[in-house]
RNA sequence: CGGAGUAUAGCUCAGCCUGGUAGAGCACUGGUUUUGGGUACCAGGGGUCGCAAGUUCGAAUCUUGCUACUCCGACCA
């Protein structure tokens, strides 16, 4: 992409809404626009980086047998008049008229409209174990929204849910998504910590939060240090196989939300040199709910005994628009954002130094070519300003590697290559550049851990 | 919802106390500058001062009401 042609409004300033970092920063990088209290608007560079993280939760998802559809926003009151929660959920959900006067709501979340998708077509244990997920719009509508897209009052979340004929299966099912949520956080760069939480309002006995440490958290968490350096499960895990094993490793080390902290189990089980007492960002969330929604609303099959039983039921949900800026407070720093590979808008700035110049614009252009070639996501900054400002903005965004051409290396057949996370500058021959920054990249890529 | 605060140009803000023709920096447009960390200079465009009512000869400024937004608390991906 050339810069000249994109639409990236950065700013200089820091509008003066924004409190936390990754909320300053996200403004300032011309992702988002606040259009009213909670509700924003996604700029290319915004959904870019939405869209890159996305695409890992579905890959995730799919590895571990999840199956993605979608689901619309609005949905019949009706339904939700059959679990119950139409009446439970309180003010925070949107409730709607249509011009016949039927009662309708913009999704918080999609328990109830699953269920009805499963007990439509599913009658029989053999097509057990499902799981059913999508990536949606959804509406809350918080008391307070704040801090940007952390707390935003529409937020797009992936969504999955299990059915399965009894509990034991719908503990696997749990622990499926379980280690996929490991892989899928580390895959961006966040270290996420599964803790016992709360269940809320969607209810049930079985729940971990999956939480990244960061000092703007809303949640204060107590938790093992241990887990911070634990192995993640590499891609070559077995989903088919007994993940038991794996999931108890993670949940015997203490880690529990202030919800449902218990100081003496935490002081008796935690060493006190790795006793961590913090705030963090719930980025995820499992839950184990059995027959909360499946029984009264008829979701059953029959069972190799030919009864009819209701099925168990997990859900397991990502915040998508909450994940950007859990990313940005666990990675930035004074100059700007530095995006993981894995998620960056672009993994590459080429950035010339001196617009007008005849080499400069010769070589960023035949450089371009090459790149785009060797399949590097690349941002040419062919803006006819100073140096200094694309340097600023390159930083700002938050491009992983940045290309700088400029005529004092071409005297001597050489571009500049900069690490956005070091700050590393190493140079290199301009006909060796492509080749050498795609050999940088590629395996930063972490399609597999 | 309780508490605190803000609202003047695209952004950051001054002006308000003490009423008298609406300002600065950045951004934008045209030029000069050709620049290795937001270069310098010249010229220019852009605002019914959140909305409404009131006081006054006269309101961005004083009064009242409303609205929006932000921050702190209780709730949540």
């Amino acid at each position: 992409m050339r810069l000249s042609r994109y639409f990236l409004p950065v700013l200089k300033e820091t509008p003066k809404e924004a409190e936390i970092v990754s909320h300053r920063l996200m403004l300032r990088a011309g992702m988002i626009k606040q259009e009213a209290s909670g509700l924003y608007a996604w700029l290319p560079l915004g959904y870019k980086v939405l869209r890159k993280v996305q695409a890992i939760i579905e890959q995730e998802q799919d590895r571990a047998g999840a199956h993605e559809m979608l689901m619309p926003t609005l949905q019949p009151a009706d339904l939700w008049r059959e679990s119950g929660r139409y009446d439970d959920y309180g003010k925070e959900m949107l409730r709607v008229e249509d011009r016949h006067g039927r009662d309708l709501l913009y999704g918080p979340t999609n328990e109830e409209m699953i269920t009805s998708v499963f007990r439509a077509n599913v009658k029989s244990y053999k097509d057990l174990p499902l799981n059913l997920y999508h990536i949606q719009w959804k509406f809350r509508d918080e008391i307070r929204p704040r801090f940007g897209t952390m707390r935003s009052r529409e937020f797009l979340m992936k969504d999955a849910y299990s059915f399965d004929l009894d509990k034991e299966n719908s503990i696997k099912a749990y622990n499926r998504m379980f280690v996929a949520y490991l892989r899928t956080y580390k895959r961006m760069g966040l270290t996420a910590i599964p803790m016992q939480a709360e269940t809320g309002p969607i209810g049930g006995d079985l729940s971990h939060e999956f939480i990244v440490l960061a000092d703007t958290g809303e949640s204060g968490v107590f938790c093992d240090s241990a887990l911070l350096d634990k192995p993640i499960p590499s891609i070559d895990v077995d989903y088919d196989g007994d993940l038991s094993p794996i999931v108890d490793e993670w949940t015997s080390l203490y880690a529990a939300t202030e919800d449902m902290i218990e100081m003496d189990k935490f002081e008796a089980d935690v060493p006190e040199e790795r006793r961590i007492a913090a705030r963090g960002i719930e980025v995820g969330q499992v839950f184990y709910f059995g027959e909360k929604y499946s029984e009264p609303m008829g979701a059953k099959v029959t069972n190799a005994d030919g009864e009819e039983v209701a099925v168990h039921m997990g859900s397991y949900g990502i915040g998508l628009t909450r994940l950007l800026p859990a990313i940005i407070e666990a990675s930035h720093d004074d100059d700007g954002i530095i995006w993981p590979v894995s998620v960056a808008p672009f993994e590459l700035g080429l950035i010339n130094l001196k617009a007008g110049d005849e080499t400069c614009v010769e070589t960023c252009q035949k450089l371009y070519g090459e790149l785009k070639s060797a399949g590097i996501d690349v941002l040419y900054d062919d803006r006819d300003m100073g140096a200094g400002g694309k340097f600023a903005t390159a930083d700002l965004i938050g491009l992983p590697f940045q290309m700088i051409v400029g005529p004092r290396g071409l005297k001597n057949g050489e571009v500049e290559i900069k690490d956005r996370k070091t700050g590393e500058r190493s140079t290199v021959s301009i006909e060796a550049a492509a080749e050498h920054i795609r050999a940088i990249i590629e395996p930063l890529r972490l399609d597999t851990i």
